[in-house]
DNA sequence: ACTTTTTCTTAATCTAGATTAATGCGTGCC
DNA sequence: GGCACGCATTAATCTAGATTAAGAAAAAGT
């Protein structure tokens, strides 16, 4: 268990990585994404201070997600073999987070979404640009530039 | 921990429900799903036999899926809180599905689903109506009618 | 400070999938 | 054995969001 820091854009991880573990933020912001055969990249999440993120996959197989700096930060590095302590309740709590994510892609609109996603994470609206946004809501930046004008002129 | 019977179409649990359990297939076939404000159903997943199937939320918190059975099945109902023992490779593995999901969701046309969901559970696509397979993948059935004729035709 | 690179916005066009509606096909049910 | 109901298919139309393109604004690098 060490401390790295690490600068804007540095990565952490890369697709196919064997062996990748889980990084505690302590200070700075990160993300994960994938990149599908189109070359387009797909925001999965983002991670501020006192997140954690991973690959949320067995570690033993090769990684599906890029993690990478969006800003300078100090990251606590975690084995992923650490399941020697219960860490259940986490687990559980991001499964009710990708559950809702699951259902929220599968039933709500574009600008549900980004509404939905603004309530649950204020804190990281100001820190990304928007078409990172629009990346994890799954639309592209233009989509969400037109649905935002057209929701502001409502008023 | 109890074995029940449950018949094709009896609930388990409903949307609101307090004190959601953890349900066991013993024989059989479950799935859980949303229904959205406009009133359709959105599945969230299926579990034949030997699967387990709950809603991915702390137990404390109101549900936000029903779950009833698609054939007359044998069910082990487990306490959520049996956190005691160490469930982490479950919840790990479940992670990762949910994971793919969301990038599947995010990145692959209708067509690209579907085909997917045909390789990763051959078993269940024989004993769903098509429809379901619809809702599952975030599509109407229309649109997989459609698309999976075309798909014919190319050949 | 000035240049270069990102990011955001707007607009025109295009397309995957939604909606609506009609028809045929099982298959359980009385 | 007939009938009603759920399911699948097809076709016509509609729409949210994708794509392409171009310009303005903001940020970042030197």
């Amino acid at each position: 268990m060490k401390t790295i820091t690490v600068k804007k854009g540095q990565f952490l991880q890369r697709k196919g990585d064997l062996n990748s573990k889980v990084y505690s933020v302590k200070s700075g912001l990160l993300r994960s994404y994938a990149i599908d055969e189109k070359g387009k990249e797909h925001i999965f999440m983002f991670a501020p201070e006192n997140w954690i993120i991973a690959d949320n996959l067995p570690q033993e197989v090769p990684s599906d997600l890029f993690i990478d700096a969006l800003e300078d930060s100090e990251i606590v590095v975690l084995e992923k073999n650490i399941d020697k302590e219960n860490h259940s309740h986490k687990l559980i709590r991001r499964l009710s987070v990708l559950q809702k994510r699951v259902i929220m892609l599968m039933s709500a609109s574009a600008i549900e979404r980004y509404h939905d996603f603004e309530n649950t994470y204020p804190q990281i609206i100001q820190r990304v640009p928007q078409k990172m946004i629009a990346s994890y809501l799954g639309i592209t930046p233009e989509a969400l530039s037109k649905v935002k004008g057209e929701q502001a002129k409502k008023k």
